[in-house]
DNA sequence: GCCATCCTTGAAACCGGTTACAAAAAAATC
DNA sequence: GATTTTTTTGTAACCGGTTTCAAGGATGGC
């Protein structure tokens, strides 16, 4: 009568007539196991079609093969972009052994209880400047790297902000607009801030005035900029002719608003985005906007995340992908 | 000279001055410890900010308090709702210990050797009617819940399509509509065909005549629609006054399309949508939709997930939560 | 005061792998 | 052929928890 609920690997062992270590030897390509021996071992194993235990490894090797994926507390659905990275995240672990591990949004303690065990490194989107949960898992030994951000020692995936409101700046500028806004996105975070600051330098540059009044502070918030635009086109206030939304969700918006406000876009008005998300080809009129590489960073931070949680050097710690300027419908040459 | 690398838990007990298993009773709340010691043990506990590992755990009680998520192969990235579906996911595990498990995208084989190992119960939406996956892991004992689909013995989170599309179509006819199309989604999907079924049914009793090029396979893609959409509204064909789309992203798609032919929405045609995205809203016009519940789907498939891998039984197999008309912009009465 | 019952605890086996160490076997050196 | 070196293997400890079982102590009934 054999022992049925003998422990997975002792009963390949006892099978294929050697010891649990070889088993185990074997499973992890040790080389020095006589080839007769492995072969022998690895029949067994297809034979009963075993496969290691996933908590009996992890507890003795403690790894856990998991990148935990945070994103803001407030992320809100409209994060469209989002879905673009995760696309890239999952293709850089295709047929890995890898996961990615979504966490519940909680406080710190409980993350560091309930979840830092679990996984070998992190990817941080767009997180705030001095995000505690990221401090936390540094010090428990955790690689983290950060998307569309920057955080002191961590790696960071990105676009060159600067370059990315240049190239749309100067399109718009080519395009004969002097009087231009922007709809700023959520100004504490660095990106949001850079882009502003880089608006700013570029109107300086060109000779262009700066009014503070067609600098509006949209929060990357759809309802924010909606009120924002219909306020500052009506009553009998000098208006831009170009609005640069920081992001397309907010272009989108801001076009509702002028539609609303009987203003036509592109005919009186251009309006652009940034991000460049699935829907902005589609929308009337089609979104003129800066691309960012979303599935390219997800991508590129998993390879990060997997190549930090195997102790192995990065090349470099800032990974920054190009942007590429997207004509549409929504911009014009002014007349 | 302390022992510094004593196991965890051994450590507690040694400063509490009892043994292990008590130690592991008061984490597991057991109820049989008394008052003094548990107190006691509660103390060391905080004092070392003990807590205890995940893996070692995990190993001996053979449950890793993971809900795997699956989302279909050709997920796209517009389909935008999943944010809303996470996001119900997320906050029903929100401060509990449970974590959401994204897998690679991979053979079944793999899935099963590198995942389920790692889960306790999984969450599937949209899948495919006969889906390998699932009947693999029920096999292997984990309970499977599916969102917007249906699977033979697997608990379903869905709304009433039959319902949903009768509100739209009854809409339309009150509206003075006769000759209304439709732009199906994929229709290997049991949610798609059952919409088109509907469609038919409710043309039938209403006396309007069924034409069969009025119905356009869109396979929910935003590319396929815009084509075909474009092919109908060229030529001298008779054209429909009403479209209604199985997904918002084909009606956006769709009216895209149709401005693309000059032809106005809604003042020349109505199209309508279904899913209420996010950018539903924000569209120019506006989109008039059914509105699904997808936060509230995410929400419910993970309670049943963790209700069924705790062994407790479902009130019922299938929670069907309700839709909603949302009327806007994009459809107008007939002259 | 004695016995049955219930509460409380600890020892040790168990979950299923990996790995340090040492010994045995094979190959290389002289 | 004896000695050294290199391969190959097994034993047993280890990772860090949970749980069964049995025993000791407290309580209640008579």
């Amino acid at each position: 009568m054999t022992n049925v609920n003998k422990k997975q690997i002792r009963k390949v062992a006892e099978k294929a007539g050697v010891s649990v270590a070889t088993v185990s030897r074997v499973l992890n390509n040790y080389p020095f196991v006589k080839d007769e021996t492995r072969a022998r071992v690895t029949d067994v194993i297809k034979k009963y079609n075993y496969s290691p235990s996933y908590f009996g490894r992890a507890l003795s090797k403690k790894r856990s093969e998991n990148i935990c994926l945070v994103i803001p507390m407030n992320f809100s659905t409209d994060s469209q972009y989002f879905m673009d990275i995760l696309r890239g995240m999952t293709e850089a672990i295709a047929v890995s052994s890898y996961n990615l591990l979504f966490p519940p949004v909680c406080s710190d303690e409980h993350f560091m209880q309930n979840v830092a065990d679990k996984i070998d490194s992190a990817v941080f989107m767009a997180p705030p400047v001095n995000d505690k949960k990221i401090s936390l898992l540094k010090e428990a030994g955790k690689p983290v790297v950060v998307i569309n951000s920057r955080i002191e020692d961590a790696p960071r995936i990105d676009i060159n902000n600067r370059k990315a409101v240049r190239k749309m700046m100067n399109y718009l500028i080519k395009l004969g607009h002097n009087k231009i806004g922007l709809i700023a996105g959520y100004l504490k975070s660095p990106n949001a801030a850079e882009r502003l600051d880089e608006y700013k330098k570029t109107l300086y540059e060109n000779n262009l005035q700066l009014k503070k009044e067609w600098v509006l502070n949209g929060d990357y918030e759809t309802k924010k900029t909606y009120k924002k635009v219909r306020n500052l086109f009506s009553g009998g206030k000098e208006k831009p002719t170009a609005l640069f939304a920081c992001n397309d969700t907010m272009a989108i918006s801001a076009i509702k608003a002028l539609k609303d406000s009987k203003i036509r876009v592109p005919e009186d008005i251009t309006v652009t985005g940034f991000d460049d998300i699935f829907i902005a080809r589609y929308t009337s009129p089609s979104l003129t906007t800066i691309k960012q590489p979303f599935i390219d960073m997800g991508s590129k931070a998993v390879e990060s995340a997997i190549a930090l949680m195997n102790n192995k050097k990065l090349d470099s710690e800032e990974i920054i992908l190009d942007t590429k300027l997207i004509v549409r419908q929504s911009s014009k040459e002014i007349k």
